[in-house]
DNA sequence: GTCTATAGCGGGATAGAC
DNA sequence: GTCTATCCCGCTATAGAC
């Protein structure tokens, strides 16, 4: 038997950590993890600093659950994403469209590895395993995507389907980057570029 | 008459002044602009804080001079691969090469922008603009070469050029990113699949 | 131009009352 | 579970002696 029982339609860990964890989620499309404070969750939360950390002991703590929330709900994302394609060229349209929605508008919910990414070196060991994890199964799912498409003449590219799929998410990263620099235009620019380059 | 005059082969505006930007830029490979701190470079110098605040009184000041110091390093490299190069194709593999050697050895020489870029809206508006002046310059320049180049039948891609160097920019940039978590290989790919859609 | 000393802030984290 | 209060740290920045 679990450690948690349905109440309703929602997990009952504690209604009060998933709230944290979805604000947390929020605040991290918008700023970097290593750039977002426990009182800037505090304050979005109506609650105090020292109750946080009744859940979530260090910042690593959350981190690491940070990181297994959006798992699930980047991995129910592409679930969906992946039924309603009719194929696997179609599939990457798919996705190439909602990073751009969502990354212009909420941040990075397709593959939220980037917000962690950022803080680089600063990371602690646990969370940038766990980081690496996440973002290499990612990487995977998007190589055999293009690997499937381009067999089924779909898409066009040369070279291996890892070195484009990891071209692609760097572009994505790289661009979300620069976003509050050089604006949504730029951003756009590379979405577009990159159906482009696949021939979508 | 200019605010400098030579001395032996080096400007005397300040020698220590000099010094210090010689060393941010070198943490800067290391770090982002936000994450190295006026006691980090005090130490490297052999010197305290307060006397790095006599010579740029704010960290501001420090980033306006940093980006003005990387703009005339960056300037001069592309001039010199430039100027080693049989065309515009032949230019763009070796800026691509140039990238490679330089962010896995010792960080962005060659588009300095990426250290800044990290740290986002946390920039002040003032080293935020002198950013974005400095990225969209080589933005061009990149955009130009491409559509000289396709022109000589030298690379292929298809779309805008403008659209291509951002895309191309923008992997780099995300790619450097990564690079902590990921490792040298993800950046190597990265680098080695830019060449090759290209056709180079 | 460099130093010591310190102010002021915001970060993460803990102790203990309720 | 949440609170108040507090600690310790590192950061930018300043004042004033040498």
């Amino acid at each position: 038997m679990p450690a948690y029982q349905l109440v309703g339609s929602c997990l009952a860990v504690s209604d009060r950590k998933q709230q944290i964890l979805e604000t947390a989620a929020e605040l991290l499309t918008h700023k970097s993890f290593a750039a977002f404070s426990y009182q800037d969750l505090a304050e979005r939360l109506g609650i105090r600093k020292a109750s946080i950390h009744h859940h979530f002991a260090t910042k690593d703590d959350l981190g690491v659950a940070l990181l297994g929330f959006w798992r699930e709900r980047s991995g129910a994302m592409m679930a969906e994403l992946l039924g309603d394609a009719t194929g696997p060229g179609d599939a990457l349209t798919r996705i190439l469209d909602r990073c751009e929605e969502v990354l212009l508008d909420m941040g990075n919910q397709v593959c939220p590895a980037g917000a962690f990414e950022v803080d680089g070196q600063a990371l602690s060991d646990r969370v940038r395993e766990e980081l690496k994890a996440e973002k290499l199964t990612f990487l995977e799912q998007i190589a055999e995507l293009l690997q499937a498409a381009r067999g089924a003449g779909e898409v066009a590219f040369l070279g291996e389907p890892r070195d484009q799929a990891a071209t692609m998410l760097a572009a994505l990263q790289g661009a979300r980057q620069a976003e509050p620099v050089l604006g949504r235009e730029f951003f756009r620019g590379v979405v577009r570029q990159l159906k482009r380059s696949l021939g979508l």
